[in-house]
DNA sequence: GCTTATGATTCAGG
DNA sequence: CCTGAATCATAAGC
């Protein structure tokens, strides 16, 4: 009743359709005397007033008849109108503060989210289309593209979720709207109920809305976020790569321990390599990043402990150093003879030679301890020319390590990084022949 | 169960 | 964007 008795109160100053009401009217009585015209009207007023005011302490029958009489009556639409404005005043200044709504952060984060995941935005495919579009794509790169499907057709579940979800909230909104802008509109003629506060009620209903799909929109996130874990973060999952893809990066490392970085095709080549002697076996494929990742770690580790990895070293070299060796052993026969500082000897194999991994590999080669049966490259004779090449190199060097020598690569500089192409034999295509079979791999 | 190996990720630097 | 370095997280070996 509060709200009632101020709302009288105002309405003591407000101008009443061109006549003005005069103040000091607080809750006229019901039976004042009669006066001068003006007198009458106030009377008047002050009499629907009351009977508005006592209204709900009557029984319904009584109510109605009142209400009916109240809605027929002379001054009803000037006292709408009036009654209007004072809810406007008393109202809206009180919703207007809470009226403003920045867009949400958290909806716009949301939204964002959806949007990359693409389970909003523009539709592509749809359906399971779209599962099978990602697949293809995935597919020509040589990715996991079986797990990736299978997130993709999730994803595209979840997407379709969301949507009819979706819509389902905004049909039930508009239904909503309407409905209740339709009983406003049919109330707005017994109640002081404007065109603007229809409106108002309207924006209400969209933003109690706007706050269930924000519920639904972050529940999908959610889901999204879960399916994410359950099968990209998989990759996180760590499986060891088979023993012979590990073999093949293990030869490429060592044959090119000058300059273990891999061209952009040798990794690709490399990844089909493995993916292809995996593939024999049940493994998944390895990716070009996953050579990356593998040289990257490969470096970074060898370069941390070379004493813990001289024997894989030396192992792979031998094994790289098959076909060079069995093409050239005879050829170069000569050549290692009267090389004077190959300290070398000896089946254990430890090298102090301060070359290239590319000399490394030669060199052991020449030792032919541990070699099983290899094939013969094609390019033998470039092989021998190479080979003498880098001997008659050799020669220039000598080694400072001790005896019991840790293998030290000459790309290795005194920081214990890879200089670039430093040794003639490194990089460059000539030499690359003898040390490895790999070398045209990469090409 | 602890240790080691290893693939992946993150972050800074160039 | 690539790399090195540090780090994480799991697999594997004991």
């Amino acid at each position: 009743m509060d709200e009632q008795s101020r709302i009288m109160q105002t309405l003591g100053g407000v101008s009443l359709a061109g006549h003005s009401v005069q103040g000091g009217m607080s809750l006229p009585p019901p039976h004042g005397h009669e006066g001068t015209d003006g007198d009458g009207r106030k009377q008047d007023i002050g009499d629907i007033l009351h009977q508005i005011m006592t209204i709900t302490d009557q029984s319904l029958d009584e109510a109605q008849a009142k209400k009916h009489g109240l809605n027929c009556h002379r001054m009803k639409p000037a006292l709408f109108s009036v009654l209007c404005e004072i809810k406007e005043k008393t109202g809206l200044s009180i919703r207007g503060a809470q009226e403003e709504d920045p867009p949400d952060p958290q909806l716009m984060r949301l939204d964002n989210m959806l949007l990359a995941e693409g389970v909003s935005g523009p539709e592509k495919g749809g359906g399971s289309a779209a599962a099978a579009a990602a697949a293809a794509a995935s597919g020509g790169t040589a990715d996991n593209s079986i797990e990736h499907s299978d997130y993709r057709a999730k994803l595209t579940q979840i997407r379709q979720i969301y949507h009819t979800e979706l819509e389902k909230y905004e049909q039930a909104c508009n239904e909503f709207t309407t409905h209740v802008m339709n009983l406003l509109r049919e109330q707005s003629r017994t109640r002081p109920i404007s065109p603007k506060e229809i409106e108002r009620m309207v924006g209400i209903i969209h933003r109690k809305f706007s706050s269930i799909q924000m519920q639904l929109k972050q529940s999908t996130c959610e889901a999204v976020m879960i399916l994410r874990s359950r099968f990209l973060d998989a990759r996180r999952k760590r499986r060891n790569f088979s023993k012979q893809a590990t073999e093949i990066l293990n030869e490429y490392f060592y044959s090119h321990l000058s300059n273990p970085y891999p061209s952009e095709e040798a990794k690709e080549e490399l990844a089909k390599k493995c993916s292809i002697t995996v593939s024999q076996g049940l493994g998944s494929t390895i990716t070009v990043s996953q050579v990356s990742n593998w040289f990257g770690n490969k470096r970074i580790r060898y370069k941390k402990n070379i004493g813990k990895f001289q024997e894989e070293a030396n192992l792979y070299a031998a094994k790289t150093a098959v076909t060079a060796a069995h093409a050239a052993a005879a050829a170069v026969q000569n050549s290692q003879t009267n090389s004077p500082t190959t300290p070398n000897s000896g089946s254990s194999g430890s090298f102090n030679l301060p070359n290239s991994g590319d000399m490394f590999m030669s060199m052991q080669s020449l030792n032919g301890d541990s070699y099983q049966g290899a094939q013969v490259g094609a390019n033998v004779q470039s092989q021998v020319d190479t080979l003498r090449h880098v001997i008659s190199q050799t020669a220039g060097y000598s080694d400072g390590l001790g005896g019991n020598s840790l293998y030290s690569p000459h790309g290795l500089n005194a920081n214990g990084g890879w200089q670039d192409a430093t040794t003639p034999s490194s990089v460059t295509s000539p030499t690359e022949g003898p040390g490895s079979v790999h070398s045209d791999t990469s090409n």
